[in-house]
DNA sequence: GGCCGGGGCATTTTT
DNA sequence: TGCCCCGGCC
């Protein structure tokens, strides 16, 4: 361990080794906080406290399980497996599962995703009439999300007067209907959404002493990673948990609190000293990262904001190059220069594409990017899309899973009941969904005897029902006994699913099928580690359990060759790049329009600006547009405010290297649009048009012609019907049987 | 059941 | 402009 000690500066090693109490260590960005905590554990370890006596909270799963193996290294696999880390989510809702008898919530609750619980909102809008313009369900998600992470349950929304009046204000009296609704919905489902997960440990932890007790004794030592992005809800609990001994190290930097949007409160970090009074605070206030440049112009930049904890980060290492600013014409000249600099200085530098991350504030704002460096045939790899696990086909499938392991959940039940189609519509469902509410009971309950429960359905649709509920009870049957990757396999093909993604033939459907086959390789080999940690049985319902948390970035599956990184300045925190270029930087756009009435939150975009400075290593560039084209039409820009918040003597602005004689030749904005339109990306969606338009000459199709279609595949024109616009084809598709397609959209093609 | 077109809209998103 | 949701249509 002195070893260890050793490789650390002194404030890093004076955090590693306090353990007298409650400890707050402010760490600069690149200071080395993962290596303090990391260090900071083993040294605990070291002291002889049991690793199961350890709790370490981090903000993504990515961070515990990095963290975990760092730790492993130094104390062995043996030791580090025992340790409590994960994300807030995952260890409670761990806990929540054990303990869930005590709230009134089944052990193998089902956790609603973000999608879920809008899906649920926007049901109960629609059931209680009112209008989704007004009650905007991603609205209506954000304020109940508040209040949960406020830790105000329905029951207190509807007594708080100060709530109930702003709804009123606010045109929105009914959300603390649709708020309790939402809520004995979730219950009903045996349900909980990620705020859930927060909320109910609370009320574990209030309602039962007993139980938070027996926790406050195994946790001898409380770590929280990321401490500035908590919230109120992950504040008490670790109040709660440590209210009986004092061993608390949080870790933060104030500087870095870029998501109160989704309800951190930088307060907690703030007050903490006032929290947990007798606290220390650890500074650490080398940064490893960058230049002297670059973390003397982010200090500048930060100096701005009032509300900080007072610290003077600094560099050792070379001066460095300044920031250089770049202006340009127009947005897409912006992407144009970035392009040609990341070739240019890729060669000057002799460094990789890798090297190289473009950072902007909002998606919309990767396009043009990705055009030029297309154009430029620069490899690019473009963070934010959605994750693996949100892909429709996964969801599917999973939902099936969910069933299984808790067939009350109606999120899942109404994705899964006519997937594939079964020939159970939209009509059914709602007439079981109208008697579910009526006996509040779940949708599954009310399929087990529809008719006793007054559904009113024909005899074919009965037996339809009859046979879902039967797959699903033959798959519930086999919980119990098959292991996990058994089973996901069995309700694959048993489902239907398999079948019916291997018969779309299009290049969205064969990826369809390597996601689905993805995922159960995913479950195989999760089976397999479960099994060498010990277990005899790993059930789907163990797979579910970690699943229904891991929405992040967290297949590395995808090569990560040699590819510049377009990302939000939100993906890269806790990430660094040799090269940094940060665009847009203009107002109303960084920072973004909505934040400049509120002066905290134009300091979290600060903040934000902050966090993508310090992302660089060596060179950090950064641009702004005059023009852009925002939300359908091109707008003048000025540049942002946070460009003369940088102290000049660290920024040096360049030319956009076009030769004199040339800066009128610039692009005018309809050049620049007529450019736009002549891209490749352009050309493939107008490609639909070009065929409808040759399609409208369809007269060459005669019976017994054999034709393509871009989704059925091959086929023989069988018959004609219909006229002129209307005029349909009769085919008989080899791989699906018989179809009726409109010819002006069917676009067949003929096969010689 | 799926596909089109119209209308409204438009940050950031570790779980 | 582009995306998403909904209603209308075969």
């Amino acid at each position: 361990m002195e070893e260890y000690l050793a490789e650390l500066n002194e404030s890093q090693r004076e955090a590693v080794v306090y353990c007298e109490g409650p400890q707050l260590v402010v760490a600069g960005a690149g200071s080395g906080k993962t290596r303090v905590l990391t260090y900071k554990i083993a040294w605990l370890l070291k002291q002889g406290l049991r690793p199961s006596s350890i709790l370490a909270l981090t903000f993504t799963n990515k961070a515990a399980r990095e963290m975990k193996e760092r730790i492993a290294a130094i104390v062995g696999e043996s030791t580090a497996r025992w340790l409590w880390m994960g994300t807030f989510h995952s260890i409670f809702s761990r806990i929540l599962r054990r303990e869930a008898a005590a709230i009134g919530f089944p052990s193998n609750f089902t956790i609603y995703d973000a999608a879920d619980s809008k899906n649920l909102i926007r049901t109960i809008i629609k059931e209680m009439q009112l209008d989704d313009k007004t009650y905007r369900p991603g609205m209506v998600q954000s304020r109940i999300s508040n209040a949960k992470n406020a830790l105000i349950t329905w029951r207190a929304y509807e007594q708080n007067k100060e709530l109930i009046e702003s709804d009123i204000r606010c045109k929105v009296p009914e959300l603390r209907e649709i708020y309790k609704r939402y809520q004995n919905r979730c219950l009903q489902a045996g349900a909980m959404d990620f705020d859930d997960l927060l909320l109910q440990t609370n009320i574990l932890f209030r309602d039962h002493p007993e139980i938070l007790a027996r926790y406050q004794d195994a946790f001898r030592y409380v770590l929280v990673d990321e401490y500035q992005d908590t919230n109120f809800a992950q504040h008490l609990i670790v109040k709660r948990l440590c209210e009986k001994q004092p061993h608390l190290c949080v870790v933060g930097d104030d500087a870095q609190s870029i998501y109160s949007f989704r309800g951190a409160n930088i307060d907690n970090i703030l007050q903490f000293r006032n929290a947990y009074p007798g606290c220390k605070l650890f500074k650490l206030e080398r940064n490893y990262r960058s230049t002297q440049n670059i973390v003397n112009a982010a200090n500048s930049l930060i100096d701005k904001n009032r509300e900080q904890i007072p610290k003077h980060v600094y560099s050792e290492k070379e001066e460095g190059n300044k920031i250089r600013l770049l202006a340009t014409y127009s947005d897409y000249e912006e992407a144009y220069t970035v392009a040609a600099r990341i070739q240019e200085m890729k060669f000057a530098e002799r460094d990789k594409y890798q090297d190289y991350a473009i950072l902007y504030r909002t998606n919309a704002q990767s396009r043009l990017l990705e055009e030029a460096l297309r154009k430029r045939n620069i490899p690019y790899r473009i963070y934010g899309g959605l994750s693996f696990y949100q892909r429709k086909e996964v969801k599917d499938v999973i939902s099936y899973f969910r069933l299984v392991v808790n067939p009350h959940d109606e999120e899942a039940f109404k994705r899964v009941i006519n997937y594939p189609a079964r020939g159970i519509g939209d009509t059914t469902v709602q007439k079981l969904a109208t008697a579910a509410s009526t006996y509040n009971i779940s949708l599954w309950q009310v399929l087990q005897a529809p008719l006793e429960y007054g559904v009113n359905i024909n005899k074919g649709t009965a037996g339809k029902l009859a046979a879902f509920r039967e797959m699903l009870a033959a798959f519930i049957e086999k919980l119990a006994t098959l292991p996990a990757d058994e089973l996901a396999l069995f309700i694959a093909r048993e489902s239907g699913l398999v079948n019916m993604l291997s018969q779309d033939r299009s290049t969205e459907g064969i990826s369809k099928l390597e996601n689905l086959q993805e995922l159960l390789k995913g479950i195989v080999e999760f089976c397999e580690i479960r099994k060498e940690e010990g277990n005899t049985h790993v059930s789907l319902a163990d797979f579910l359990a970690e699943v229904s948390l891991l929405t992040d970035q967290d297949d590395e599956t995808d090569e990560r060759r040699d590819k510049v990184t377009l990302m939000t300045v939100h993906a890269a925190k806790g990430l660094e790049f040799p090269n940094v270029f940060i665009v847009g930087m203009e107002e109303d756009l960084f920072p973004s329009a909505m934040s400049k009435e509120n002066p905290r939150a134009v300091e979290e975009e600060r903040r934000l600006f902050y966090v993508a400075l310090t992302r660089a290593e060596r060179n950090c560039l950064v641009s702004y547009a005059r023009s852009r084209y925002k939300n359908g039409q091109t707008t003048m820009c000025v540049p942002s405010r946070f460009l003369r918040d940088i102290d000049s003597r660290f920024l040096e602005a360049v030319s956009t290297d076009r030769p004199a004689s040339r800066v009128s030749d610039k692009p005018t904005v309809s050049e620049a649009t007529h450019q736009i339109a002549a891209s490749p990306r352009r050309l493939t969606r107008i490609e639909p048009t070009t065929h409808t338009a040759a399609q409208t000459d369809y007269s060459n199709l005669q019976i017994d012609m054999r034709v393509w279609h871009e989704r059925f595949g091959e086929g023989v024109i069988r018959a004609f019907e219909g006229e002129g616009n209307n005029r349909k084809a009769v085919v008989d598709f080899d791989k699906c049987g018989q179809k009726q397609l409109l010819l002006k959209f069917a676009r067949l093609k003929v096969i010689e």
